[in-house]
DNA sequence: GGATCGATGTCAGCGACTGACATCAACGGT
DNA sequence: ACCGTTGATGTCAGTCGCTGACATCGATCC
């Protein structure tokens, strides 16, 4: 047996998310976090590089996962396709924690600050997308358009599948919002209609 | 005359921009932003909400100028087809100060928060022209897709614009991008390639 | 068994931001 | 011309996010 509890970023994690639920994330205090866990302030800080930050911890392996998995689209498919490919594998971790993620995506969305942070996470999972796209022959600007309108479609995605009482797969919904992104952009370079 | 002198938010923002630039944002306290527009910092959180606002003044005008333009398309026009004229609304708006826009991305790109700010901003904006677009009988997701992919061209569109030597109109770098998305998204609904 | 290491605690301090109250020129009504 | 109100600003105290420096002490390695 250790000196201290074992798993202490886990427990910042786990009584940050219960207080944010509880009295909203503005309400909540580092310090409180830190005491629910049974540590200090500071000990909080060195786990985690701000307050918002506990509630993004999966975010890097998220990224990692999506982008192995382009890496792994054959290389005769499309640069959108194996966005696509990407970002269904996101979503089928997401899947698995389902339950999870809602609650989470309601404190999110909840709180401008944290939705800056998702929304830079986002990005930054765009970059790295358009990183492995160029890794594979496609060209910029086409890259990170394909990036770009990727996260989009998957944002609208997400959206729909935290609002939706059912239980489609969220990967299912990603397919179907990018098929209705092709719908909307329409095939024709110059065409309107 | 007044008690003061007139301006304090131009003079703050005047203030503000100058200082990020030549020590960055994080080495500047918003006492010296204050001090250097002569006043206090009490006044400058009078005028922003925080140390970041200082510098997305302009971004609330740029928003309804581009919904402004959005409302103006003719019915006719296609979800994508008014938004690109939307934002090609917006790219003029930045082309008239565009030595401005410049120094400012300069200064938003090199600060990981100020980026965060950036996102919030384009979010918003593609929010509000996906109401736009309800509002002319555009259904869900069909608005927000084409709302957010427009905005995913318009980043990619500026991020070139700024890197560009060469004086190219934004608008039309939009343009070109807009036609390189639907390029690389394809026309049809379920194939690659 | 002693040196080292690594996770944590303790403490002081800065800077962002806020609420409460004071100030005082300008302005409008009488 | 006087006076009450208004609104932008100043002053001050205080909270909270976050950091650097140093101390602690079980575990681990030689």
């Amino acid at each position: 047996m250790g000196r201290w509890e074992p798993n202490a970023r886990g427990r910042l994690q786990e009584a940050a998310l219960e207080l944010y639920v509880e009295r909203g994330y503005e309400q909540t205090t580092v310090a409180e976090i830190a005491r629910r866990a049974a540590l200090t302030e500071r000990t909080f800080f060195r786990h985690f590089a701000d307050k918002r930050e506990v509630l993004f911890a999966g975010s890097e392996a998220l990224q990692e996962c999506a982008v192995e998995a382009l890496d792994a689209v054959p290389a005769a498919a499309s640069p959108i396709d194996a966005v696509a490919a990407a970002l269904e594998e996101a979503a089928a971790v997401l899947q698995d924690r389902r339950a999870y993620a809602r609650k989470r995506h309601a404190v999110v969305s909840a709180n401008a600050e944290l939705r800056e942070r998702e929304l830079i996470k986002l990005a930054t999972l765009a970059a790295g997308l358009a990183e492995a796209l160029r890794r594979r022959g496609v060209g910029e600007p086409a890259a990170s358009l394909a990036a770009e309108a990727g996260i989009a479609v998957f944002k609208v995605a997400f959206a729909r599948w935290v609002g939706e009482a059912d239980e489609r797969e969220l990967a299912e919904v990603v397919r179907e919002s990018l098929g209705e992104l092709r719908a909307v952009t329409g095939g024709a370079s110059g065409g309107s209609r």
